[in-house]
DNA sequence: TATTGTTATACTCTATAACTATA
DNA sequence: TATAGTTATAGAGTATAACAATA
């Protein structure tokens, strides 16, 4: 099962890499253009673990996707230390287009489905993220070290 | 629902990086070692078909599975060209011990779900990877080129 | 002391294009 | 001509560890 979840996201991202691809941003970028488009002026802390990544990870897409003039990271208002970071309006502007781009995916994905397939889907998904998401349930036999 | 696709995935990618890491493989290079040992003496073009990856991204990981000697490249029997590939010994060794240090990660995800429930998630997966397999199906547009 | 972000560094996966040698 | 694999090269994502500045 494993492996037909892997199938799935592979082809996924595969196809939105090509689909993106004519207009300069991934599909990993885009995800990341998504979460600025649905939350602005996030730090790079709270990006990071609204994609479940690594602070440094984030700082690398967000260098690329700044020198593109996607984003901005301005100085937060009240910690000195933090960064804001937010959608510049070419940034906008070229999420809007992305997410045209990818409409073909998402149609085709959906018509594999029916409506209540779709959801029971997504109801299955976030079942198995959560399961996963807490590696504290760890069952006996191999040690998890640390 | 691309989205929810993602997560499920990177959850599982994750905890299955952590946990192979003892054993110096990562998720993917497991995922190669699984296509040897169920089909011996496969191609590498086989293999990255199999895959859905690239023959030279195969290649690369193949170096890097054969530099710890767990698996073989050997000349084709009938065509000059190709090399078959296979688990060596200890790669077939370190497949099971990998196999059984994801046991975790399965009992993990299929316990968060009803045997019901789980053949339907694989047959709605792979509903969904069979609609995004084939690109054809392109809907208007955007130009998809070539 | 703990936290935000940076820096340096390294590795894996990915892919394209030009190439060789066979078929 | 077409195919199997190699080579060179590049870039994206990932992560760890040491660090500076601030909370």
């Amino acid at each position: 099962m494993p492996l037909a979840l892997r199938a799935a996201y592979l082809a996924l991202h595969r196809r939105s890499d090509t689909q993106f691809s004519p207009h300069g941003v991934t599909a990993d970028q885009f995800v990341l253009l998504s979460a600025l488009a649905n939350g602005d002026a996030l730090t790079q802390r709270e990006l990071a673990t609204r994609m479940t990544s690594d602070p440094s990870t984030v700082r690398a897409m967000l260098l690329l996707l700044e020198r593109q003039g996607l984003v901005a990271r301005d100085a937060h208002p009240t910690d000195a230390r933090a960064r804001t970071v937010a959608l510049t309006e070419s940034g906008r502007r070229k999420y809007r287009q992305a997410w045209k781009a990818g409409q073909n995916i998402r149609d085709q994905m959906v018509s594999s489905l029916s409506n209540a397939e779709t959801k029971l889907l997504m109801t299955l998904l976030q079942r198995v993220s959560a399961s996963l998401g807490h590696p504290l349930a760890v069952t006996n036999s191999t040690s998890n070290g640390k």
